[in-house]
DNA sequence: GTAATTTGCCTAAAGGCATTAGGCAGCCGC
DNA sequence: GCGGCTGCCTAATGCCTTTAGGCAAATTAC
């Protein structure tokens, strides 16, 4: 019986793939066990279940984000920074639509926290230190973003803005003006 | 054999329950079936498989939601029908978080375009008729406004604004009035 | 009121995914 | 080259989906 060479790094990068491939809720430890032309039982060495393999596939998009992201943010500043951080969002999203379904796995708060995820909040703030916010504002400001950015995405990825004028692309332009001068205009309580 | 009186109505209307109480994606045939007290396969002449009963909530889902926002926003304008509309969408999905997750079932286009989709739409754009914003900005801010709305509501319901400071009511209120401010000064081209 | 028909729910069966238990063979150190 | 660890296997169970075919209850027809 030729050994394969499983560990649990590759099957979480070949399950990334099959969810780009097929979407994320079609990831399964069967489908994966067929990619490797292995038996199922024998993924279980290497995963508890079937969950942990999705929190991994979800650690590693949310990894992946943030790394981006981090790439994008270095050396800008201001709206320049706001537009290319939400790129970077959009951007990955349509590269890879099963990894960025994968990011929004809702993970167990032990495991959320030793996550990626606080990098990415951390950036949002980042952006906005071109601005002129402060607490509470600044945190009104991440959630805000947080929800623009995903709200979009998720809608374009659903299909919500094709097959209509204008443009996806026209629309997102001018939302990331509209978000740069409601920043720069932050309305008080 | 007792007739426990079936029908695709009751069935769906009881699946969006079973979507409330353990979450749209176990909703089941099975558990449905289990509901009912009823063998399995006996659900099968009333829906054509398990798609088409997540499709038959999703729909239920949408129209519900079209029917509360259009009673929110009768007799609204302005910044009121603003804050009417989006709160609609935030309760009902912390009422009914799978219904709200129904809602967001991807549908073939054919199902969708029949849905109550449109009305949403139509709603959105009603609300923009207290701004001044002319073709195609106001596209773009009906986008906006789907974004936020559908973003934020989907981050609270996964845990992300909770244990943290400053509470979500008030930074959902916050961008509320910042979505005001913004579509009165909207940003020319 | 009963016969005929429709139809609702059933049993049976096959196929898929998840998960666990236990076995044998390949690779490692010696 | 021998013993042990470890990787992948077979086997088995349980739950879910879906289809085919049957019987009895409700409905209609007389």
């Amino acid at each position: 019986m030729a050994r394969v060479g499983l560990t649990t790094e590759r099957l979480t990068r070949a399950g990334a793939e099959l969810a780009d491939e097929v979407g994320f809720d079609q990831v399964t430890v069967s489908a994966l066990a067929r990619r490797f032309d292995v038996k199922v039982a024998s993924l279980y060495s290497h995963l508890k279940n079937s969950q942990d393999l999705k929190t991994r596939i979800a650690l590693l998009a949310l990894e992946e984000l943030a790394d981006r992201a981090a790439d994008a943010l270095a050396g800008r500043a201001g709206k320049d920074a706001l537009a290319a951080f939400a790129n970077v969002y959009r951007d990955y999203a349509r590269e890879h639509p099963g990894r960025y379904a994968a990011a929004q796995f809702r993970l167990d708060p032990q495991t959320a926290a030793a996550s990626a995820g606080g990098r990415h909040a951390q950036m949002t703030r980042a952006i906005l230190r071109g601005y002129d916010l402060t607490e509470p504002d600044q945190t009104h400001a991440v959630r805000l973003l947080g929800s623009v950015f995903h709200g979009y995405v998720s809608l374009e990825s659903a299909g919500g803005f094709s097959h209509s004028a204008p443009d996806s692309q026209e629309s997102w332009s001018r939302i990331l003006d509209a978000l740069d001068t409601l920043l720069r205009n932050w309305p008080g309580p």
